[in-house]
DNA sequence: CCAAAAGTGTTCACGCTACACCCATGC
DNA sequence: GCATGGGTGTAGCGTGAACACTTTTGG
């Protein structure tokens, strides 16, 4: 039959699993207990079962070792160099997601040989897992500008100052505190709490939440989330 | 051996292949020669084989076609739902590429039975097709606001009316002939040639070339092309 | 009262929008 | 001279950038 005569290739995922704390990125590293390069760091990956697609892949995997569902993951772009891995000929697709790191469970950490790595203290990793992780920080840089992805990373309440830090993580440069708290009250997109978190200043900062109800209502009538100038 | 325990996959490539004429987007379909599916129309695809990476893949898939090369292409996204190929697993990557069409050898049109197709005319394409498509026009969208890649379509030498004409496609919405003038001129980044074009109007409008050194230099000391505001 | 973070006000400049207007030329 | 598309001028408005200022409260 036609398509028999054709080559065929194992395909893997590897996923980018991003977090957010003490005002910087972080992402979840694991260290490999297999050959090959067994004791590198490398990212959380799998390969791709005959019963599943490749979204379901990379979500198997992430709940695999976080236990977490209906996470943000996106496909980044497919990897499949020739010597990628050494082993063999394997075709990776890449994907990150975005979570919220006091939703992840501690325990699972030392269980399954994960930790967290914030981006200035990252181990080598193994392959072309480097491509891979900086493909993921681009596109969240890109992403966060145009839409509300960032609130994946922060825990359900925040204050401004906590929302601003995380977006100066990102872009990767200090914003003006007092601009960037107009242009996101202006979109009315938070809902403040009657809480304040006591924690930062004497004075307390109010606790918001997202209104993702509100955004996609508003983002169905056209209009568009926009924090590209700041 | 470890890896040998995992399933294997046919990869495939397809291309959107995209070009401008008559004020209008179109791309490149390809009635198809054999089954499953022969007659029908869909993409231009091949397998990805054993010894070549898959952007070589589709690389090779345009120019056996097109006979061309150094084109402007790009991973769209994998797709690999169990079924999309009915007489087989194939996960297939979908690219897109531009290309301008007066490069195009019309020779090859019949001889490959390819066909260009305006959007609004295009037949039902095979397996998920369609959505590889849409996907190509997403990005081009996103794409085209910024960064210069419009000009991949046209030919060399454009009028400005002929730039307008390829964003209002893009964007599908009509654009202020004056503002968008200053706008692109106001970049920089366009070569007025001492020639007009006398075809569309009495009075002639002067042709302009794409300056792409000088994009390069600007944009490595930080100038950003940006057409998502006009 | 002071320090320090939260939050508000205000000015300025730049760039997009809209639309009026001039230009060149073939008929 | 007039119709047509090419091209310029310009007033008004919105918004981001910068920075001064007020508020709150624990020590």
């Amino acid at each position: 039959m036609f398509y028999t005569s054709k080559d065929s290739f194992h395909l893997a995922v590897d996923c980018v699993i991003l977090g957010f704390a003490e005002d910087s990125l972080k992402l979840l590293l694991y260290k490999r207990d297999f050959e090959p390069e067994k004791g590198k760091w490398s990212l959380l990956g799998g390969f791709l079962k005959r019963e599943e697609t490749l979204d379901e892949a990379a979500y198997r995997v992430l709940a695999r070792i976080t236990g977490l569902r209906n996470i943000f993951m996106e496909q980044l772009s497919a990897f499949s160099k020739l010597d990628r891995d050494p082993a063999a000929r394997v075709v990776s697709m890449g994907y990150y997601s975005l979570i919220n790191i006091n939703d992840y469970d501690s325990a699972m950490l030392k269980q399954y040989g994960v930790e967290w790595y914030a981006f200035d203290e990252m181990p080598d990793l193994i392959f072309d897992h480097d491509e891979i992780v900086e493909k993921s920080l681009k596109r969240l840089k890109r992403k966060a500008k145009t839409q509300p992805i960032g609130f994946e990373l922060l825990p359900e309440n925040f204050t401004i100052t906590q929302l601003r830090n995380l977006y100066e993580a990102i872009y990767q440069r200090k914003l003006e505190p007092a601009n960037f708290r107009r242009k996101f009250m202006s979109m009315g997109l938070l809902d403040r709490l009657p809480i304040k978190d006591m924690n930062s200043s004497r004075k307390g900062a109010f606790l918001y939440a997202f209104n993702k109800e509100k955004y996609e209502v508003l983002s169905s009538l056209g209009y568009s989330f926009d924090v590209s100038r700041i």
